[in-house]
DNA sequence: CGCCAGGCCTTAC
DNA sequence: GTAAGGCATGGC
């Protein structure tokens, strides 16, 4: 293993690692201890993933970003955490709007990450009526059973599924793996991907509603789901999933942004939260309401 | 026991 | 284009 450390005391914003990974954004982390979310904020507890096949830890400490790799991780740790935005700039950007300012407030160091493609297409089709730790449960096993396995020094870590990996898997066995009528959803995707007849990173190259529109081909992708795949790995940072805790926000604190449909309330709402790092605020909005924190 | 979870699909108008 | 109904599973 490789090691280094990245300063993150004095980047704008800071960083809340223990936030940025366990607010339901990513699903292709995993704490060391085991337990996410529910339990306590584990502070220094090392996280892992596993990207293009290398193995990479990080841990958050004393003003530091410890990392240990079997590669040297240091630029892919910064694209994957996005330690070069400027979060101070993002909220202080953000409309005068209490209910923004106090979600910022209270997750100060929160930033969104930037997923791979294929694995964040996939765990938003498991996300469907479904809660943060089980979802995270789903992609787990979905590593577990499908992956490639990486041994290093003594351990083995699980990469999430490739296409052809998981396009080789069938509803009956994911089913079995618990995850009920995402099955075939999983299992056709998987396929579309692997055969060439779409990939999710071709969105990049679109505007953002047709991008939106391009990510609902694959099976299991609504609006909802597309617009996740958008925020959390393509980019989109003005992408506002309508998730039920937003719309639930929108119920109470913006009422005149329900316009009926989702793509003109997700473009009404998505002015109220200024726009261009709209996707930004919902995020926080999304963890304040749902930690009541 | 019933209700709910980062919704989507199919069908009917 | 919009509105209903069905759908797996586990935690509370």
């Amino acid at each position: 293993m490789q090691t280094g450390a990245l300063p993150v005391a004095d980047l704008a914003g800071g960083l809340d690692l223990y936030r940025t990974l366990e607010s339901g954004q990513s699903y292709l982390w995993r704490r060391s201890d085991g337990e996410m979310y529910g339990g306590e904020p584990a502070p220094e507890a090392w996280y892992t993933t596993v990207v293009e096949g290398e193995v990479i830890r990080v841990r958050q400490r004393d003003g530091r970003l410890d990392w240990e790799s079997t590669t040297d991780a240091a630029p892919i740790v910064r694209r994957l955490l996005r330690l070069d935005d400027d979060l101070d700039a993002i909220a202080e950007a953000a409309p005068e709007d209490s209910l923004l300012q106090e979600a910022y407030d209270a997750h100060r160091g929160m930033r969104l990450v930037q997923d791979p493609s294929f694995g964040t297409l996939v765990s938003f089709i498991c996300s469907a009526q479904m809660r943060v730790s089980r979802i995270h449960g789903m992609v787990s096993t979905l590593s577990r059973e499908y992956g490639d396995a990486i041994a290093v020094d003594g351990t083995t870590y699980h990469a999430f599924p490739t296409p052809d990996q998981l396009a080789a898997a069938t509803e009956a066995e994911l089913r079995e793996l618990g995850l009920g009528y995402r099955a075939p959803y999983v299992v056709r995707t998987a396929e579309m991907v692997a055969n060439g007849e779409a990939n999710p990173d071709a969105a990049r190259d679109l505007e953002y509603e047709a991008a939106r529109a391009y990510l609902t081909q694959f099976v299991g992708v609504g609006e909802k789901v597309a617009d996740c795949i958008l925020l959390f790995s393509l980019g989109f940072d003005e992408a506002v999933p309508l998730d039920t805790w937003i719309r639930s926000a929108i119920e109470e604190y913006y009422p005149d942004c329900d316009r009926g449909s989702y793509a003109a309330t997700s473009a009404a709402i998505r002015e109220q939260f200024g726009g261009e790092y709209a996707g930004y605020a919902q995020t926080y909005v999304f963890h304040h309401l749902r930690t009541g924190e």
